[in-house]
DNA sequence: TAGGCCATCTGGTCCT
DNA sequence: AGGACCAGATGGCCTA
């Protein structure tokens, strides 16, 4: 459905009749009607249009960021509630609480989606009510001492007769009493911030340990945390499937649902990060081959501009290598040569992500004897490759993992610190550990 | 300039 | 009463 002007036009072809529409309107055109009843079994009015005399174009001085066609996009579902619609069914289906199939999967999501898409556009109503509402109580508080009369005089220009509204009367605005609401509700605003910078401060931790990270190109809240569903739900499916996981499945995993340019972020970062695993796996490396960092175009590559960007061609002092952080000769995913000085790329702090399946224990930098007894550190889906990390590649998941995987530990970057697991899923992990290293 | 993303303010609701 | 959480509204910033 496409969004013009003051309708919503059920057919993108009809766009621009609707855009003939809107200015007829607008022109008072007497040919407006014709056009109307043409498209009106594909128009839906704007809800937030309704009983609002048309004014289209908005001239100069008018913002028109606040003209409703324009505010279309806030009326899909917030943030939380798609990710809900999205991750939920994913989550439940690989915490067992629910068994469908996969074709069903993405019906279930399309439908979830659809779903919201009808909702938004009920919500319009809805909304129309509750801003009417919000403005009746903002005016309320401007009017203080009057409020009291106000709500009688509501009820009296509806109904006349109509009988006071029972329940509490509203006390009467004195100044102490305004005052007092003013601090508490700055008292609300600055928790309110506290709260939201809390968040975010989650969600940057999640940026973190999630497969692509760069400090400068920050993925947006939603690309987080639709990544992040991804890669749990890839991690899931090796657990499940028992086996290493096919390149190019994996990538498409993780880049299920996300946008394009985040596609881009995370498939380049892949791209970058499997080409040791690339050129060490792939029988008939050709087909997969990165030549000289360029990062050709293979089949299941991306175009990735940052990629593409003079840093990143052969032969710039730029150009993106994978780097030795100190851990042996260990590739990280994401990683970059210092030699690559576009600080656009902070390939360091994504966590381990590879696609060969080999898996790593990374351990806190300085692990006090509490914190040793108490967890040990999770297991990350290594880069690493087992002929260029042999150290990692023995390691063991678990306590006694952890203490192995100490040799290296005064090289973890902070991102992983704070990434631990519970003793008591440790010999999930040695199971784990004892599979991909067979 | 449209659209995406974000921070902030705000009022409502629920809970302690 | 007050705090936590939520969602709507709004305006700023950035990018294609």
């Amino acid at each position: 459905m496409a969004w013009h002007h003051n309708w919503y036009v059920t057919h993108p072809a009809l766009v621009e009749d609707a855009t003939l529409l809107s200015l007829c309107v607008w022109g008072r055109d007497s040919t407006a009607k014709k056009h109307q009843a043409r498209l009106q079994p594909h128009l839906l009015e704007c809800p937030c249009r309704r009983g609002v005399d048309l004014d289209w174009p908005p001239g100069d001085g008018v913002n028109k960021r606040a003209f409703a066609p324009h505010r279309a996009p806030r009326r899909r579902a917030t943030m939380l509630t798609r990710l809900f619609s999205e991750v939920l069914p994913d989550v439940q289906k690989l915490s067992g609480w629910v068994d469908d199939s996969e074709g069903e999967d993405s019906k279930t999501k399309e439908d979830d989606l659809g779903h919201l898409e009808d909702d938004d556009l009920d919500d319009g109503d809805a909304r129309e009510g509750s801003s009417r509402d919000q403005s009746e109580m903002a005016g309320d508080d401007d009017d203080d001492d009057d409020d009291v009369d106000d709500e009688d005089c509501g009820d009296e220009n509806e109904g006349g007769d109509k009988p006071k509204k029972r329940g509490p009367k509203k006390r009467k605005m004195t100044p102490a009493r305004i005052e007092r609401s003013k601090v508490r509700r700055q008292k609300a605003n600055a928790r309110e911030r506290t709260r939201m910078h809390d968040l975010n401060s989650a969600l940057d931790n999640l940026r973190k340990v999630v497969p692509c990270y760069s400090k400068t190109q920050k993925l947006s809240k939603i690309e987080t945390l639709r990544l992040a569903k991804n890669y749990i739900w890839a991690l899931g499916e090796i657990l499940r499937n028992g086996k290493r996981p096919d390149v190019v499945s994996y990538v498409q995993t993780l880049c299920k649902g996300l946008s394009q340019p985040t596609t881009n972020l995370v498939a380049g970062c892949l791209q970058l990060n499997s080409r040791n695993f690339l050129t060490e796996q792939c029988p008939d490396g050709a087909r997969f081959h990165v030549p000289n960092s360029s990062f050709s175009v293979h089949p299941y590559s991306y175009p990735c501009p940052r990629l593409s960007s003079p840093q990143c061609q052969p032969g710039s002092s730029g150009h993106m290598r994978t780097h030795n952080y100190g851990y042996g000769d260990a590739v990280y995913p994401g990683a970059v040569s210092p030699e690559y000085n576009s600080p656009d790329y902070e390939g360091h702090h994504s966590p381990p992500v590879c696609v060969n399946g080999n898996f790593s224990v990374r351990q806190q930098e300085s692990v006090s004897p509490d914190a040793d007894r108490n967890y040990h550190y999770a297991m990350h889906y290594s880069g690493l490759s087992a002929s260029r990390a042999p150290a990692a590649h023995g390691l063991a998941f678990g306590p006694s993992g952890a203490r192995s995987g100490s040799a290296h530990s005064e090289n973890v970057p902070p991102p992983f610190h704070d990434v631990h697991l519970h003793h008591d899923r440790a010999p999930v992990y040695e199971e784990l550990n004892a599979f991909f290293h067979n």
